[in-house]
Order: structure tokens, then sequence, then C-alpha cells
DNA sequence: TTGGGCTGATCAAACGGTTTCGGAATTTTG
DNA sequence: CAAAATTCCGAAACCGTTTGATCAGCCCAA
């Protein structure tokens, strides 16, 4: 005797000496089956190992447990470490999570008609891929609404979720200038990003504030070499700087390893700051101080938009925004006890 | 009008006027469809945006093209660093990438339902999660060849891919050797695990040869704080140590912020090494000499063996080792120029 | 004229579930 | 005891594909 595979509910109904469709409703937890039977049909299927074929029933019921999770190959870890969040969390809301990749050059078209294929309950789509109007657009035809994290769209289908970046940027700049910094040099990403852009008006709005402006806007490109390299260079000729507000965690990083290679002590001469959260911050070599994005929420509720009930009405896009809260560690001289 | 969702291949039959199987096999490829019709049926599919419903066509074939990716809740960096690549490699093999993820507590059985629930193609498993001996047979009954990494079993029916440990361990051991060191510290991850066995049995094999053994072993359960604190604690008492050999990078990157935190330099005073090759072990702050584990060849691997086309027999399980690399950076001290 | 071999398309039956509708058996009610 | 209500279950249609069987033409040989 040769078993290959699941156990369908044809089987399991031969099985009990019911119909299926009494098996399914059985399943189901349906109130019009008796708890005999009931109870019997559950016994039977658990000893042999019945499971539901998932792909059948959605194509009956005409609705998908699976939500999609579009990342891009990119060096930032901060989406990396937070991708099994996302597993679990999705798996507690009930779905499955399928991965689509999309190149560092590519765009979310790429991936549109694969996640068309499997019918995607929703998707959510990660800062650093790129998603052009059309990519959406094409989402918004196949009926799969689209979250994206820490970017914008405007055609009116799809969310997003944000940290709130500029109100968290904010917070940073006050807490150095608190801590007695008023030359303060941006180590900024790529422009264009929302991420970088919100980062800077929240510091230069309170800058502005104290009638300061930033001594220097270092490119970091959120790239961990491009940022040590062009601190380093940037140090190499000492110049009169307080501060270092990086746009992001890996950059900080980057800029710490700059100054201690330049024999800069962080933070008795020089303060560095990030933002995100990322766990090589935490570590007694860096001890950043940084914002923390509120990943956890944010994952959640990108979960809950992405996967929201079909309402039949077409569900207007909604932009969700999230405070970052201020992780104070050892890299930044901290403000006098007050 | 009320468009929603992804047209059906009755809609494209209906709008060509033809009927639904040629345009199932106008789409396949199928060479008994005239050129003539092939090319309007793939033209009427394109304006509308057709694509077909990988559910139901996986439902009548009997294929699923959809692999299962296995994870724990994790500290390890090596995973997360290599899940793009993954969702990548397996994209270019045509399969989709569904993710289930185990608590750290958990056990793959706790997924095991879910994925017989899609009918998966195959799947791999990381070594973090804990996969018992009937969530393995399990998988089995369900006709999911499932491949581990980093992992063994005796079952006969699972597959491992695994980084050579021993092999990477011993070439690690006699660098150190060369390089002069004699007096050799082991910082060890988690008992039990194949990858802390067989690191371990390849470098005592090589302190053997040369009359020596581990002057201490520093339990740092593959931790990166419990790692930073255990080996700050060993060194406190300043004791008569050459080299620590840690089991894996996160590890040596722990032990290396304990040196630099007890004012020990590396190399000059103490060489560290590690194994892995996660990214922040490349950054200035470390610059470990490590083994990089061959990620790429390893994944590539385990997804042929996950997704073997289905030969009716039994697919045998097989083992694979593949050899990681010596990758020489600056946190220890150097064999003198031969 | 009959028949055989192609070509190019259609029919219908699966695949494994869910759900609507209806029906038999049993119980309650008049 | 008949009628009505209730309980429990089965038959069948359907979801969107694939595929084996079939079939209508057409060309050509016998």
């Amino acid at each position: 005797m040769k078993r290959q595979g699941t156990p369908s509910a044809t089987l399991i109904s031969e099985l009990a000496g019911v119909s299926k469709s009494t098996v399914s409703r059985a399943l189901a937890g349906n109130p019009s089956i008796s708890e005999a039977t009931r109870k019997r049909i559950l016994k039977i299927a658990a000893e042999v190992g019945y499971e539901p074929n998932a792909m059948a029933s959605s194509l009956v019921t005409m609705k998908s447990g699976v939500l999609g999770f579009v990342i891009a190959s990119m060096e930032n870890p901060f989406y990396q470490e937070h991708i099994e969040r996302i597993a679990r969390l999705s798996a507690e809301a009930g779905h499955q999570l399928m991965l689509f990749q999309v190149s560092a050059t590519g765009d979310l078209l790429d991936v549109v008609p694969a996640m068309a294929r499997y019918r995607l309950r929703g998707a959510i789509v990660i800062a650093s891929v790129n998603s052009s109007d059309k990519a959406l657009e094409q989402c918004h035809r196949h009926g799969i609404p689209v979250v994206l994290i820490n970017r914008l769209a405007n055609d009116g289908h799809t969310s997003s979720v944000l940290c709130n970046n500029e109100a968290g940027a904010r917070v940073m700049a006050r807490y150095l200038i608190e801590g007695g910094h008023r030359r303060i040099a941006v180590l900024s990403g790529r422009e264009g990003s929302i991420v970088n852009r919100d980062r800077l008006i929240g510091l230069r709005a309170v800058l502005a504030e104290h009638g300061l402006t930033e001594v220097a806007e270092l490119k970091g490109e959120f790239i961990f070499d491009k940022a040590y390299q062009v601190t380093r260079d940037y140090l190499k000729a000492r110049p009169d700087v307080d501060a270092i507000f990086a746009v992001s965690d890996l950059m900080a990083c980057g800029a710490m390893d700059a100054a201690r290679d330049e024999g800069i002590r962080v933070p008795q001469d020089l303060s560095i700051v990030g933002f995100d959260g990322i766990r090589p911050a935490s570590w007694p070599a860096y001890r950043l101080t940084t914002v923390e994005q509120p990943a956890e929420e944010m994952l959640k509720r990108a979960i809950e938009l992405a996967a929201r009930p079909d309402t039949g009405d077409v569900p207007s896009a909604e932009v969700v925004y999230i405070n970052g809260r201020l992780k104070i560690r050892a890299s930044a001289r901290k403000p006098a006890a007050s």
C-alpha cells in the first residue's frame, strides 16, 4: 500500500460513511451537523492526518488567505530583522506570507504578475522597493490592496504606514540641542526617499527654531560603506563639529567606525546619533542613541490594512503614522541632569 | 461597469470566441493551436491583464510551485541576511516562497498543518528551528520533501545541506596555529547543535595534531549578549590566552566588544576569530577573520532538493556538504609571510 | 466514392473543496 | 393521529484550470 500526499475530504467522507458536504460542514463547525457525527468525522480526520486543501477552498470561496510581502535586495538590516516579526504577526492574524523579491534596480512591476497569479489577499511593500505608479495601478486592477511601508502613493488606492519620521527627527534634534550641541552635521540617505526627506525636515525645523543650520551634509546614500567613507573623509580635516545626525542607524554605525578609525572619541569629542533601531546599533561597539521605529505596531497595522475584509466597495486608502521612541544610549553627550 | 479582480480564462475565451481549453493550450504553447489564434488570444489576454489562477492549476495538475521556508524567531542575523537571497534563488528556479515561522520554544510541528494545507512542493528548514522526528514524519506523510540546513535527520526521508563545518573549523584552526597561537580558548554555542559540535570537532582535531587542547571553553549559547558577558568575565582576570575561537560570528563580535571594553587590543593582545560570514563582522569595528558559509550554493542546493521533480518513487534523502571559505581580515594575528 | 491522415479546435470530466437547496427522519404541536 | 416544525444530512452546482477524448474539416491516395 502506497499512501501518497494528504488525504482528501472525499476520502474522509467515505471512511465516515457520510457525504463530503458533511465533512466540510463538520470541520467548519457548522451547527447543522450533529455533535455525534462531528466528533466522529474529526476523529477520523485526525487519524489519517487530513488537512483541507487551501487552494481548493480559496478557489470556491473566492478569497485568499495569503499576503504578499515584497522586499528588495537591500543592505539595510532593518527590514531583515523584522521579517520574522511579520511572519509571526500574519500567522497570528490567520494569514500566510508569500515572499516576493525585486532586484535593487527593479520595480514592483516585476512581481505583479506572480502576485496576481496567486490571487493575494493583499500585499505589503517595504520602502526599499521601487513602486511605480504603473505597478500600483496594476495591483489595483487585480484587486490586490497594497500597503506601503515608509513610503507614500497618491493614487487613492494604496495605503501607507509610516514611522512618524519627521516627529522622530524633531525629538532627536531637541535632544541634541539640550545636550549642548550646536554644530551639527547631517549624514543623509538617498534623495527622493520619504524617510530621508522627512527626517531631514524634522531636524532642520528644530535647528531653525534655534537659529541654527547644519554645518555639513554628508551623503551616505543609506549604505554602510559609503557612510563610513564620507564621514571619514570629512573628519580627516578635523572640522568644527559637535554632532552627526545620521538619517539611519546603519549609516550611524559607519560614521562611528569612521570616527574610531580617525581617533575621534564618541561621545567625548563628537556625538553621533541614528534612526531606526537595528540590532547592531545596540552592541557595545556602538551603543548608539537613536530613535526606534515601532516596527511591531507598524507591521501590525500594515497587515490589518492589507487584509481588510473586502467590503465590496473600494476601500479608501489610509495613511497611518506611528511615532518612534527615543532610545538613549551612549553615543551622544547627554543633557545635564536637571 | 465594475471590474473586480483578475479576469478568468473563461472571459478570455468569450472575448476571443474560442473555448477555454483553447485559451489554456494557447497560453501553454501547445502546438495543436494555430499560430493565428494563439497570437489573437495572447493579445487579448495581455489587454485585459489576464493572469492564470495558480491555485486552480495546481489543483488540477496536483503539483504546487510553492516552497516553504521555515524560520525561527532568532537572533542570529545569518539567516536573516540570506532570506532575500533565497527569495531570489527560488524565483529564478520558478518557485514561490511561503514563509512559516515557529517560535523560539516551538517545534516544526507547529507549522506542519499550515504547510500541508498549502500542499507545498517542498520545504526548507533552517537550523534554528527545532524539528522533531514526529514533525518530519508528518511532513513525509503529507508528501512534502523537507531539506534541513545545517542540521541532520536520520529518518531516511529528509535531506540536508550543510556547510562543512568541521573542515572549515580545521582550516581556521590551522590558520591560528600558523599565526603562532598556542593558547586558544573556544567560545562555544548551544550544545546539541550540529553546527557547534562539528566546529568544535574540527578545532580540537587540529589542536590535537599539535599536542594542544583548548585553554578554556566559554559557553556563549549563540547569543550575542551571553558571549559578550562570558568572555568579559573571562578576560577580566587577564588569563594567559592567545586567541579565542568563536563558534559563530555573532559571538565573535560579542567577544571583540568584551575585549575592547576590557582594554584588550585585538589582535595585538588577543586574536579573535569567528565562523559564518555575517555582515556586521566585516565592519571596521570588527574586521573579523572568519570562515564564510557558502550561503549562495547552500541555498541553491537546498532549493533543488526541496523542489526535486516527483519521480513517483520515494526520492532518497541526500546529504550535501559544501566547504566554507577562510576570510582573512584583521582580528587575528597573521602568519609571518613565507 | 470511400477512407485515411492531418490540423485545429471543442466537450466534458476531473481536481478538492463550499454552499444553496431540498428532502428524509424525527420530534413537537394542534 | 395528522400536520407542522425541527434536525440532520445528501445532491448538485460552482470556482478556474488542465487534459484526454472527440470531432469537423480538409487534402490526398486508392
